[in-house]
DNA sequence: TTTACCTATGAACAAGTGCGCAGGTGTTTA
DNA sequence: TAAACACCTGCGCACTTGTTCATAGGTAAA
């Protein structure tokens, strides 16, 4: 395809074609990149609670369980979106589910996504909104 | 606050109507939720590192400040991705730029996120794939 | 039994998002 | 000067994802 070992100044990692300019740093940090089924879980664990509405539902569950119609007014979701949302969440392990009769009460089951959801709420508790959309810091 | 009190079967938390089981647990959850504006703040930043390629980007920056070119090579993605995504990054305050002639060089600016990071880092170095896929437990 | 209720699911739709390509801006070098 | 370089951006495509409507399963009450 590309043969890039004759140049002097690019270096590639694994023979991707790219400029490189710290190739110690570089190499330094790929070496340190978790593997890739292990970053692909991390993004999607930070991906389920990237909705307000699974984001509320996980925050009231931090109180304790509840059933779903409970959920699904505490979150502002439909009782159909909330046990899909449920369900979801549940496929991660991120829930676990308590059956009694006709109700289904659901639960917080990670502790791992509990400091995150705690660590985030204390964030933006005393964080000022960082509202984007400003791009440049406005240098007058 | 709601008038949430006399009616003994359905009881709605501001007017949407919808059953509630569990009133005084209701009432508790929503009292503490975070406000609409800290919710949606909360979600997007976890949805900033919901994507492997900014997980890349993101974990590669704790290392230090890199080039964007250098960002490429080591996030997997093309310059113009990785320019593209440093940009939404720069616009939510998690990475900060230091220009230098024609190069520019993004660090991590935002140690709310590093620490999420770690978090997660460290979760999934010691936490055997969670794959989900599996929805019901087997329950015969 | 029938009825009412809570939860769960299927399918279709709509909306959002990431990426590649090509071109542009500003800077350094020949 | 022109050329090479690093970064940035507009356009369009394709993929993923959330939401709703309607319906089905399963349990408790009449």
């Amino acid at each position: 395809m590309n043969d890039l070992d004759s140049p002097p100044p690019p270096t590639a990692v694994d023979g991707c074609a790219a400029r490189v300019v710290d190739a110690d740093r570089v190499a330094t940090v790929v070496s340190r990149m978790p593997a890739e089924p292990d970053l692909i879980d991390t993004a999607d664990v930070f991906g389920l609670l990237a909705e307000p509405g699974r984001l509320r539902l996980l925050l009231a569950l931090t109180e304790g369980e509840l059933c779903v119609c409970d959920l699904a007014v505490v979150s502002g979701l439909s009782e159909s979106a909330a046990s899909r949302a449920l369900r979801l969440l549940r496929a991660h392990r991120v829930v676990s589910v308590r059956r009694t009769g006709r109700m289904a009460y659901y639960r917080l089951d990670d502790a791992h996504v509990r400091m995150l959801l705690d660590l985030a709420v204390a964030h933006t508790e005393h964080t000022e909104a960082v509202h984007p959309e400003r791009d440049t810091p406005a240098s007058p």
